[in-house]
DNA sequence: ATCGTTGTCAACCGATTGGTTGAAGAAGGG
DNA sequence: CCCTTCTTCAACCAATCGGTTGACAACGAT
């Protein structure tokens, strides 16, 4: 599958409170469908669902123990995301930077008029 | 507005691609809704409406200079994200490095029993 | 004051989403 | 083989979403 539809649906299953908290809950421990379910008051079929969207966006796979189907966390497409968001985090707070630099100079073209004081902190 | 309710927000934005996309390019320059539309083939409003939800996100603020009103990315809506990834990218990882010194620990206790052949590739 | 530019609001449409309930599939244990 | 356990599939419902078009609001220019 392509990055872009990879990246669609990991930060659409991460959008929802219910699968947040499923996913911290994996990084824990692997689970079951069952043992995830528990604490929440809705149906277990709808828990199943939810584990069935994280693992359509390569967040969680299963492996199958007899009856069981632990659930287990994907950090690689946790890295996926972190990696889109950081890339631009970082291309605007260069941004900023290079903005502040500019402010700066032009602080320090003030200066070499009136040429006294320096890094006004 | 509550932390959990901006993550909501902030991943349901960026499950869009075209509004992955506006980020990408705000990332470089802010623009205005209307330099930001010119290059999709869908509605004016459309856009508008993309960046109304970017803007509800937090990942964008706008102000206002004369009839234009520039949009501009907020890296901190940004870090936000990571923030919460990466705490639990890195507990699983923890929990990885754990189960594999385990590995390693009783592949050592092999050795002790039989002391000759190592790495087995 | 009117005009063009820039942008939002409102109403609507089809598709998707998160939830429900009910039935069915898959894999031991008796 | 049947029974129980864990899990998914199917159908349905209300709500939300991304898109459209049309009207309107805000501001500068003429």
């Amino acid at each position: 599958m392509g990055d872009t539809q990879l990246l669609d649906r990991a930060f659409a299953a991460l959008a929802d409170p219910t699968r947040r908290d499923l996913v911290a809950r994996l990084a824990v421990a692997d689970a079951t469908v069952g043992e995830l379910a528990e604490p929440y008051d809705v149906s277990f079929q709808a828990i199943s669902k939810h584990v069935k969207v994280l693992e359509e966006a390569g967040l969680v796979t299963r492996s199958r123990d007899a009856q069981r189907r632990p659930v287990h966390l994907n950090a690689e497409a946790l890295d996926l995301m972190t990696g889109w968001i950081e890339r631009y985090r970082r291309e605007v707070e260069a941004r900023y930077r290079r903005l502040d630099d500019l402010l700066a100079r032009a602080a320090g073209d003030d200066e070499d008029r009136r040429p006294d004081k320096e890094q006004a902190s």
